[in-house]
DNA sequence: GTTAGCACTCCGGCAATGAGAGTGCTAAAG
DNA sequence: CTTTAGCACTCTCATTGCCGGAGTGCTAAC
């Protein structure tokens, strides 16, 4: 079906979708043959037209609009019609400016990115971090947090830091938990959280004789804590951006619902797992998405890397009518930005 | 003036003030004449209400239209009129659960309340932590992060958590670290971030002798990383629920404005900083606030203490129209809840 | 296969209209 | 002196009807 387009047919199909990305509007059969340098009349554009409908690519409001085109239609774009508009200079200047402030900790590094992101876009941007559990430790501590608790924080490499906290135990002295820490980096030297715990429970049934009473407990506690699956972190930056959309502005429905969807971690997840583990950069559109609440937006995401595995994907979500030829090369110049920025850390 | 007001006219001062909390339309003599149990007729009602827009309490959006209290009605209204509804128990239970679950880090439980808070008033709700600074340690810890960074954490008492990256230092070794945290956890004991600076600068001064260069430079880093001002946190939760509020939903505008000032961290700390330092709940109307982006919100809030210090705030944003006999009690028992949360902490 | 021409459809904007809600004023009643 | 009934007036809002414009589909000619 795709394939047997004519060349003919499928730039008729491109002027629509970047014309009604331009301006929102149906788009009728007279702009295109204006923009098509008139080589066209309006009456054959009618006709490609109609045959663009029936194959599912436009449709029409009503009788007598424009046609406006279809998720399909926007799908055979991106596929194949795309024209990537390379980045501008300054753009890439400032993302990496962004990068360079977010000298902090991790998270700091991952928002900046991606405020600047959303700006540029003029979409909300969307980072999320997978779960660390893969990850590789750099550093772990237990640190007294009250009487009652002990918190144990872990770092990875790449700068992420977590931490949990375990109840109880009251009776661990500061040089215990100092003891323990030591023990555990020692452990933990160059493996993942997963592996970590593994191991200390492999060690205290080896050497169980080692450890007097109360460390062999908190030895335990440990490994616990790091059972709980962390749940991994999302974070979001120009939301008022959405309202820069028509699509949005105007509808308070749909913008209820992307609000609300933005609210719940989970399903900004679901939003963007394609992408992590895809090593392309990922642009759903429309029905597409796995998440049944939000038909009608599009997700441009792209896998970013520590070292040679997926850590997390930074994307931007949007209305389906998203100026992809811009957007699709800022994503991915933001996802390889991320890529090298945890790469000398 | 206020105080020259006979007993009838506020009474009618609150009827209209209710009515309008719970209709967001304009309201009119009729109806507040049978409100009142037709004791007085819509006639009557005319002259009291002119008298109440001469003072300043009311306002007309037309000829014609019934009655808008003002900014100044509203502030009347919650000063002296405002008969505060009583929590439903289950309103409690369920505040009480949310802080329940949190049971993590503090950050958790914060999130938590502030959630369902945002939840059960239909408004988005704030949470500011105030840096710190203020606040007694409970422990420190150095970590390693990277070959060139290293992460100092810091906990305090209460259970927030904060970590700050030193950069540089690759030749401190992982036993180095753990001596100066030691070190650092000893001369923390009790005390503020500020006085641990103090004393750790104190300290180095006098024994000098006592650390080689390397653990030196260490300390003097520790210090300087303590100075960088954190700059408190901010949790938002309950975006979507402004769009409960007619006056947001319709006005795209208002919305963005609003959007946007919910990701400058430090607009929202300028709207609650009022609320932190005051003991009693704060309620600022419209043009009250010092955020002269939103002259047209109202911000609820209260402190919330640990021990006898005030260390951040709890509250909600929302159209000057608020349902404030509901949700002033609601943002009290929130924040007397976490101060008991982190009163046994 | 392409295009000009034409009849037809549908939306959006605009003015006119009328009902409804509410006011302010006046004059009478308490 | 206060309250109220009555009434004229104002303003909004929803409804209706009426173009004009944009765009289409079809047919017939090129």
């Amino acid at each position: 079906m795709a394939s047997g387009m004519d060349d003919r047919t499928t730039r008729v199909l491109r002027h629509i979708v970047e014309d009604y990305i331009a301006t929102a509007e149906p788009v009728g059969s007279r702009t295109i043959s204006k923009k098509m340098g008139q080589s066209l009349s309006p009456a054959t554009i009618r006709n490609i037209m109609a045959d663009l409908e029936e194959a599912g690519f436009l449709a029409q409001p009503h009788t007598s609009a424009g046609r406006i085109p279809t998720g399909a239609g926007f799908r055979y774009y991106i596929d194949h019609l795309l024209a990537r508009q390379a980045l501008a200079r300054g753009e890439m200047d400032q993302l990496h400016r962004a990068a360079g402030e977010g000298n902090g900790p991790a998270d700091e590094l991952v928002r900046q990115v991606s405020r600047l992101l959303s700006n540029l876009a003029h979409q909300a941007s969307v980072v999320v971090v997978s779960s660390p559990e893969q990850q590789v430790l750099s550093s772990v501590s237990l640190m007294r947090a009250g009487v009652e608790r002990i918190l144990l924080v872990t770092v990875m490499r790449g700068g992420w830091v977590q931490h949990r906290l375990i109840e109880g135990e009251p009776d661990l002295t500061g040089d215990d938990l100092e003891k323990i820490s030591a023990y555990l980096n020692e452990l933990a030297e160059g493996r993942t959280l997963l592996q970590l715990r593994a191991r200390i429970l492999d060690e205290l049934g080896k050497e169980k004789a080692r450890y007097d009473r109360v460390m062999g407990r908190a030895l335990v506690m440990s490994a616990r804590a790091l059972t709980e699956a962390a749940p991994g972190e999302v974070f979001i930056e120009g939301r008022a951006n959405i309202l820069e959309q028509p699509e949005f502005a105007e509808d308070v429905h749909r913008l209820k619902r992307i609000l609300r969807a933005f609210e719940e971690k989970s399903v900004i997840f679901r939003l963007l797992d394609r992408a992590m583990v895809s090593r392309a950069i990922q642009v759903s559109v429309g029905l597409e998405n796995t998440v049944e609440e939000l038909p009608d937006i599009s997700v441009v995401a792209s896998g970013y890397r520590q070292g040679a595995s997926s850590v997390g994907s930074i994307g931007l979500i949007g209305p389906v009518r998203m100026d992809y030829s811009r957007v699709i090369p800022l994503v991915e110049y933001a996802a390889s930005l991320l890529t090298t920025m945890f790469e000398d850390r």
